[in-house]
Parts: structure tokens; C-alpha cells; sequence
RNA sequence: GCGGACGUGGCGAAAUUGGCAGACGCGUUGGACUUAGAAUCCAAUGGGCAACCUUGCAAGUUCAAAUCUUGUCGUCCGCACCA
């Protein structure tokens, strides 16, 4: 069969008949949502990855629709972002014009796969129909107190006069030009999801996601049950602590505030004043990945100040250090050196008391002590224990009026501010009266000039614009300046999903029927590494949408299901810098695309993915040209005999087998062994087809079956042979095949049969014989006489259908 | 450092979730068909002459462990001093 021209017959057929549409007229039927994950319009050509997540994700879409299910499989794109204005700024070709280029060439791409992917529904959220709900779901979310404005520091290269993200800090330095990059602070947008951080948590346990991916997002989030502490200093501040430990708390020996802390500056004596200086400056040029890791000495400066322990009333001096984080807690911490390590290196190398108050439960107390243990050396609280000890001393902090338990989130507030062109405009102005105040939303969209400068000059893009910054107010009327920044592209992709439903919708960012019909995804496929991201963010987005009453469910991926990565042959990442980047193009071409999704589905374990080989990929050829010349064969087979004896039940046997456990697998992205099966199933027709006398309307339903069970897995072929047989319509509209339990059941089946837990034999014995029965029988086998000799049975255990074991001695 | 996973033939991988380890393929070897090769088909294929040995290594639980427990080594991923 000619590949190329039978995928050319059948895609263009498949978008004349709307077959890949999801039929919104269709009521009988259930829905079913298969959703990937939407790409980012790189300028590279599309990869084995997109292949590898798309593929064999459209060969579960399929079987689905088989199965009876109105399936919608929407694909878009995620075309904001950073690497098309880095682009721009490289060559000066501009990011709208870079993306629809892009876009255009993998559209091309994405269809010449063959996939169901309807069409109709795309979204590119970088189209002003699609940024203008971004912008309204911002607007939203400001006007439910989610959304709000804070300092916080940015990545800054002094050189280039621009902020950085993360990914463009190599080493502490500016990727571009190598120099030192420091920590500034902005006023930036955040939206507040600590609001939803234990809902986040609970919410994991009801959703049929990977348990890897569920410990991750629990570890992100991150709650812990403490304690907050308050000391009260001599200067008449109060410095707020928590601490997972408040059992150690009469063996606090100094406490420590971060370096960005408001109290800092306010606590450094006039002594101290210009080391407390010093070491502010010193912390913010560390770069947050220097800041942040483990290898990096401990250091710190004296305030100068004190503050009071309010549970014994000792005086203990006030530090500053940059272990202690800012954003997390409270920004200060009660240091314990003899029972936590960073504590413990900190007052080694300062000088600082030492004081036991937990001792190892029988067995020597080597400091510093970390786990739980026996309190010491704490008035009343002597002898407790633990969580013991902690539940009485938070309950005496608590009647002191000095704190209190406190649950704390890891998580924090997602800061949506980029300082960057290629995003949805924040939809804010900022007025000399007024503040910031948010766009009308009939305003909207607030439009993305064409014509922007990118070079960095130490401006965000668009404030250099003069027509887009210059306004009025809304609210007075006043001049007044646009929010210069747009927003990060995961506002773009926390919401993408609930567009697909609607995406034409002129006034409203999707129509409640529409969602309420066709959300939440049934099944979401992507990579791992959004766990913690876009996967906690587009909750978020569903909960707070749900709470504003503009959607009725709690999550919005039911499935969630992450391919593996395949690596380059060498076992590395793929990436032009390793140069062991694997196109598809060159095996499409050759094998055609059926050929290479099979090879994807079969080599590889979908959720383990590997590196690349392609030593098996001829064999997929053969084994489809072996399945064409099966079918043709049996539906050109006539005459025959009409006897139902052992070779028919046999075949009926694996077919029912394989209709079975494919069923099964591809239910459970178990591409691999589906595929096993169907050529078990091959290989059991191929000898009924070697036989002198066939039964022909057996042989020929098995054939039949053949080819609707590979249908998903290999859509053009199979569509092809399916028309060549004389089916009607497309096989796709066909039910996929459903066994019938009669012909799966046996009359024998084979045992292991061990003495003593080894092997002796195998036997056939009767499939549905009590245990009793199977034990006599199994006890009659002469190479079982032959082990036991005249040692009696002690015990036997038997698993139905598959072994027994005889215990003697 | 913390958290999560993974480790099975020469290779990609299976294993009904505690029940015959290596399904299905690749590769290799032998054979058939060919003037010849390609293609195709058939057979064998974890190791060892054998008793037996084999799921990174070492213990443990069990009638039974790739699977559970503990330790250990190695690889990968995520988070990064989380108080």
C-alpha cells in the first residue's frame, strides 16, 4: 500500500465529512474530552515529542469514539512567550509575524499526522479574541480580591538594563552578556491562589492522576502544621517567628530575620548600622541560585538589638542572615542551634550558646539533635515527648497571648507581572489620582501595538510606546498611564481548555452550555515537568472560575496522563546542542505516518519513554503489510467448510483474547502490549490461514475484527483496507469490538505444579475443578510421585488456574 | 541536603499487582525458496556440558518476591537552607 497517497485520500476525505468534529448536536451519546497539551509555535519543525505525545494520545481518541463516545480533541497553541521576542531582538523579525509563520508551518504538520484534531475549535492564545478573555479573567479575578499588587525582586542584569527570567541566568550571570546579575525591586501583579492552597491539597485526592505527579504538587504546596511565636524586642518591635519546633523553643539562643525583612534596617544600633548595610547589599547582589545553595557558607551580621524569649524572659541578640527566606513563613526564625543544623553551623561560627532542651529517647544525644525527643531543661515541659511536647508549649504560648499553632503553605502567591512585550497586556491604568484601576471590560482587549522597540534599554517594551501608555483614567477621566507590563503565558494556558468549548464566543470568554456539556477533560496528556506549574495554576483557575459561579466542577483534568520522554540515541535530552536530534520527517517519508506512530507506540513503554532506536521500525513495516495481506486474503476467501471444531475454537480463542486485553490496554495507555496482542492475534490468523479447509464466515469476522481492533492504531491504513473489504462509511464509525466471555473460557488450563515451591511439571488440569480435585490430581503426576516419594503433604496451595504447590517433609 | 521514581537477556520491553520471569518484537544462528542477493517463510535463541544459576548488590517477611520491608550501590527527575 502507497502510504503517502493513501494518507492524502483519507485526511482529505476525513475534513470533508467533519468526521474529526466533535458533534454538538449529538445528545445520545456521552462526551469525551481527550485533550493534549497545546504547543508552543517553536520555528523548529515539529519533534519526535510532539509526535510522541500526539500520536499515540489520537490512537486513545480513536478508540474511544469507537467505543461509542462524541469525542472532542481540540489542538491550539500556546503563542505567547519569550523565545519569539528573543527571536525579535536577535534578528529583528517581529514576534506576531515569527509566531503566525510558525504557527502556520505546524498546522501543516499537525494535519499531514492524521489525527482527529477538530479543527474548528483551534485557539491561539495570542489572537485578540483570545487575549481578550486573558485580559477578562484578570479582571475577574481583581474584582474577587484575587489579584493585587506587591514588591518583589526581580532578576536584573545592570548591563543589559533588563530583567531576566530564571531560565536566562546562567550561573549568577546574564546569558547575554556574562554580567553579574542582581536582585531589584518592582511593584508587580500577583494573583493570590494561597487563598485556595488547601483545596489545591485536598483536591488531589478524588482525581485519577499519577501518584508521583499528586506527591509533587503536596510537596509544592507544602503545609505544615507549627507555630508562631512572638518576641517582643527592646526597642518596642515585635518580631514574629514559625517554627515546625516549638518544643525546642527554651533553647533559642538568638533569633534571625531575613535580609529583606521590614524590621532589618529599623533594628541595626548606630553601631551596627553600617555592617547591617553592608550585608543588605551583600545578600542582594547574591544571586537567588548563589543565595539558594546548599554549599554556600552560612553568614550573617549582628543588629545590635535584642528581644526577649517569652517563655523563659532570657535576652537574645537579633541577627540577619540569608538563610532565612523571606517569602517563606514569616521571614524570621527562632534559631535552636542545638537542635537544627543550619542553626547549629551559624552559632559555631559566630560564637553563639549552645543549649540542649531534647535528649534522644534511651541513647546519647550527639548535638546537633534534630529528631524528636524527651524535653529537657524546660520547666513544666520536662519528660514530653514530640508532638506531645509541642501540642502543651503551643497551648502555653497560645495563653501567653504570644502566638499560637499555625498551619503554613509553602506555596506562594503566583506572580503574574513580565516586564516583557509578547504577552497579553495587563489591563490596568494607572492613575495620579485614583491608583491602579482596572479596564472597563467592555474596554477590551487592550490591544498589543505592532510597532514596539525591543532592544533592552531597562524599560519594558510597551512603555516606551507613547499611544499605547497614555490615557485617561476610567474612573475620573484624568491622564493617565497603561500598565506597561503583560502577563506571564501561564494565565495564557491556565484557561485554554475552557475556550476549546467555545472558542467563537464573541461575548463571553466561553457560554456556560457549552462547558456544561462538554468539560471538565477526561483524559489530559502532557509532560511531567508541568506538575508543579501550569497543572496547579489551571486548578486554580477552575476553582476561583467556579466560585465566581461561571462554572460548576472542582477540577478540570479528571485524567491526567504524562508521556515519557525519548531521548536522543546517545541517552541524552534531544537538543540542537548535543546534536542528537531525531526528525521524524525522514521515517515518515519512508514508512509513512501509520508506520511511525505504530513504531512510537510499540517500541517504547508510553510513559517510561527512553532513548531513541529505531532498530524496530522495519518490523512495523512487515508487520503491516502482513495484516494487509491477511485481510485481503480472507475477504477474498470463499467456499470452505462449515465444521466448528479445535482450529476454530482456537482462533476464536485469540481473538476474543486479543479482543479483550487490547481493549484493556489501550484503555490504560498500555500502547505497547495493545499492540502485542493484535500481533499475537495476527500470528493465530495466519496459521487458521495456512490450513487446506477453512470455516470462511469464521475466518472472515476474525480478519474483520483484526482490522477494527489496529483501526486507531494505524487510522489510514486502516481505513483504507476497511474500504477495500467493502465496509461502508469509515471505520471509525464502526463499534469497536467487544469479546464474547464464552469463548474465552476453557475446559483445561495449564499449572505449574511445584513440590516445595520448585517446579516439577506443568499439566494441563480441568479449568473449574475445586481445589481439593486439582490437589488430587496434581498429587497423580508421576514426576510429582517422583519427588515426594514416600514424604507426606503437609500443605497445598492452589491459584486457580495457574499453579499448585505442594508443601511435604 | 530533601522528596519522587527507576535498575529485568546482546537490544526495546512484558509479567493478570505476591503466583510458571523474559509475552510481543529487534538482533543473532540454522534451514527452505532463489543463479545470486533483497524480500518472504520455517525453526532455535537468558546463562551453564550438567546438577543448577538468573530481575544492580546484601539481608528479611512468605508455601511463594522482579513485585512487600530494611540496608547498600548506581541512574534519572523535581525542589532547593521551608524554620
Amino acid at each position: 500500500m502507497d502510504a503517502k497517497s493513501v494518507e492524502k485520500k483519507w485526511q482529505a476525505r476525513w475534513e470533508k465529512s467533519k468526521l474529526n468534529e466533535f458533534d454538538k448536536k449529538d445528545t445520545k451519546k456521552p462526551k469525551y474530552y481527550v485533550l493534549e497539551m497545546f504547543s508552543y509555535p517553536s520555528g523548529a519543525k515539529l519533534h519526535v515529542g510532539h509526535w510522541y505525545n500526539y500520536g499515540p494520545t489520537d490512537s486513545f481518541a480513536r478508540f474511544k469514539r469507537m467505543q461509542g463516545y462524541n469525542v472532542f480533541q481540540p489542538m491550539g497553541f500556546d503563542a505567547f512567550g519569550l523565545p519569539a521576542e528573543n527571536y525579535a531582538i536577535k534578528t529583528g523579525v517581529h514576534p506576531k509575524d515569527s509566531t503566525e509563520k510558525n504557527i502556520e508551518t505546524m498546522e501543516g504538520q499537525l494535519r499531514a499526522m492524521g489525527a482527529m484534531f477538530d479543527w474548528s475549535a483551534e485557539v491561539k492564545t495570542c489572537e485578540e479574541n483570545y487575549y481578550k478573555w486573558t485580559q477578562w479573567m484578570f479582571l475577574q479575578l481583581y474584582k474577587h480580591g484575587l489579584a493585587y499588587r506587591k514588591e518583589a525582586p526581580v532578576n536584573w542584569c545592570p548591563s543589559c538594563s533588563t530583567v531576566l527570567a530564571n531560565e536566562q541566568v546562567k550561573e549568577g550571570a546574564c546569558e547575554r552578556c556574562g554580567t553579574q546579575v542582581v536582585r531589584k525591586n518592582l511593584t508587580q501583579w500577583f494573583f493570590k491562589i494561597t487563598d485556595y492552597a488547601e483545596e489545591l491539597l485536598t483536591g488531589l485526592d478524588d482525581i485519577d492522576w499519577p501518584e508521583k505527579t499528586k506527591a509533587m504538587q503536596r510537596n509544592w504546596i507544602g503545609k505544615s502544621t507549627g507555630c508562631e511565636i512572638e518576641f517582643d524586642c527592646e526597642s518596642g518591635d515585635k518580631i514574629r517567628v514559625y517554627t515546625t519546633r516549638c518544643d525546642t523553643v527554651f533553647g533559642v539562643s538568638y533569633v534571625v530575620l531575613a535580609p529583606e525583612h521590614p524590621l532589618a534596617r529599623k533594628l541595626a544600633t548606630p553601631a551596627q548600622a553600617k555592617a547591617v548595610e553592608e550585608y543588605i547589599d551583600y545578600a542582594a547582589k547574591a544571586s537567588e541560585i548563589d543565595r539558594l545553595s546548599t554549599a554556600r557558607e552560612k553568614t550573617g551580621v549582628f543588629t545590635g538589638s535584642y528581644c526577649v524569649n517569652p517563655v523563659n524572659g532570657k535576652r537574645i541578640p537579633v541577627y540577619l542572615a540569608d538563610y532565612v527566606l523571606a517569602s517563606y513563613g514569616t521571614g524570621a526564625v527562632m534559631a535552636v542551634p542545638a537542635h537544627d543544623e543550619r542553626d547549629f553551623a551559624f552559632a559555631t561560627k559566630y560564637g553563639l550558646p549552645i543549649v540542649k532542651t531534647i535528649e534522644k529517647k534511651g541513647g546519647e544525644t550527639e548535638l546537633p539533635f534534630c529528631e524528636d525527643g524527651i524535653v529537657v531543661g524546660s520547666i513544666e515541659f520536662d519528660g514530653l515527648f514530640g508532638e506531645e511536647a509541642r501540642d502543651a508549649i503551643a497551648a502555653h504560648i497560645a495563653k501567653l497571648g504570644k502566638g499560637g499553632k499555625k498551619v503554613n503553605y509553602r506555596l506562594r502567591d503566583w506572580l503574574v507581572s513580565r516586564q516583557r512585550y509578547w504577552g497579553a497586556p495587563i489591563p490596568v491604568v494607572h492613575c495620579p489620582q485614583c491608583g491602579a484601576v482596572p479596564v472597563p471590560e467592555e474596554e477590551l482587549p487592550v490591544r498589543l501595538p505592532y510597532d514596539v522597540e525591543f532592544k533592552p534599554d531597562g524599560k519594558s517594551p510597551l512603555a516606551k510606546h507613547e499611544k499605547f501608555m497614555h490615557t485617561v483614567c476610567p474612573n475620573c477621566g484624568v491622564e493617565a498611564l497603561r500598565d506597561p507590563d503583560t502577563l506571564d503565558t501561564f494565565v495564557c494556558s491556565s484557561w485554554y481548555y475552557l475556550r476549546y468549548a467555545d472558542p467563537k464566543n464573541e461575548s463571553a470568554p466561553f457560554g456556560r452550555d457549552s462547558v456544561d456539556k462538554m468539560l471538565p477533560v477526561d483524559t489530559y496528556v502532557g509532560g511531567a515537568e508541568h506538575a508543579c506549574m501550569h497543572l496547579l495554576y489551571a486548578r486554580f483557575f477552575t476553582k476561583a472560575l467556579r466560585d465566581m459561579g461561571y462554572l460548576d466542577f472542582d477540577e478540570p483534568f479528571r485524567r491526567l496522563v504524562h508521556q515519557g520522554v525519548i531521548l536522543g540515541p546517545d541517552g541524552n535530552r534531544m537538543s540542537k546542542s548535543h546534536g542528537n536530534v531525531v526528525s521524524p520527517d525522514e521515517y515518515v517519508e519512508k514508512y509513512g505516518s501509520d508506520a511511525f506512530r505504530l513504531y512510537l507506540m510499540f517500541g517504547f513503554s508510553y510513559t517510561e519513554g527512553g532513548p531513541w532506536n529505531d532498530d524496530g521500525i522495519k518490523a512495523i513495516a512487515k508487520f503491516m503489510d502482513r495484516v494487509e495481506k491477511t485481510v485481503l486474503r480472507a475477504h477474498a476467501c470463499t467456499g470452505g467448510k462449515k465444521e466448528y471444531g479445535a482450529e476454530e475454537k482456537a482462533l476464536d480463542y485469540a481473538r476474543n483474547f486479543a479482543v479483550s486485553r487490547v481493549t484493556r490496554d489501550l484503555e490504560a495507555f498500555s500502547f505497547n502490549t495493545a499492540i502485542a496482542r493484535i500481533m499475537e492475534f495476527l500470528n493465530a490468523l495466519s496459521k487458521y490461514d495456512a490450513l487446506p479447509e477453512k470455516n470462511v464466515p469464521l475466518f472472515r469476522a476474525a480478519a474483520k475484527d483484526l482490522l477494527l481492533l489496529l483501526a486507531p492504531c494505524a487510522p489510514h491504513f486502516c481505513e483504507e483496507l476497511w474500504e477495500q473489504t467493502g465496509g461502508k462509511g469509515s471505520v471509525f464509525e464502526q463499534s469497536y469490538p467487544k469479546e464474547d466471555p464464552e469463548k474465552l473460557v476453557l475446559d483445561e488450563k495449564e499449572y505449574a505444579v511445584q513440590v516445595n515451591s520448585k517446579i516439577v511439571c506443568r499439566a494441563m488440569l480441568p479449568a473449574n475443578a475445586a481445589n481439593e480435585e486439582i490437589e488430587k490430581c496434581a498429587l497423580a503426576l508421576p514426576e510429582v510421585q517422583d519427588r515426594i516419594g514416600n514424604q507426606t503433604v503437609k500443605k497445598c496451595v492452589v491459584v486457580p488456574g495457574r499453579l499448585v504447590n505442594l508443601i511435604v517433609g
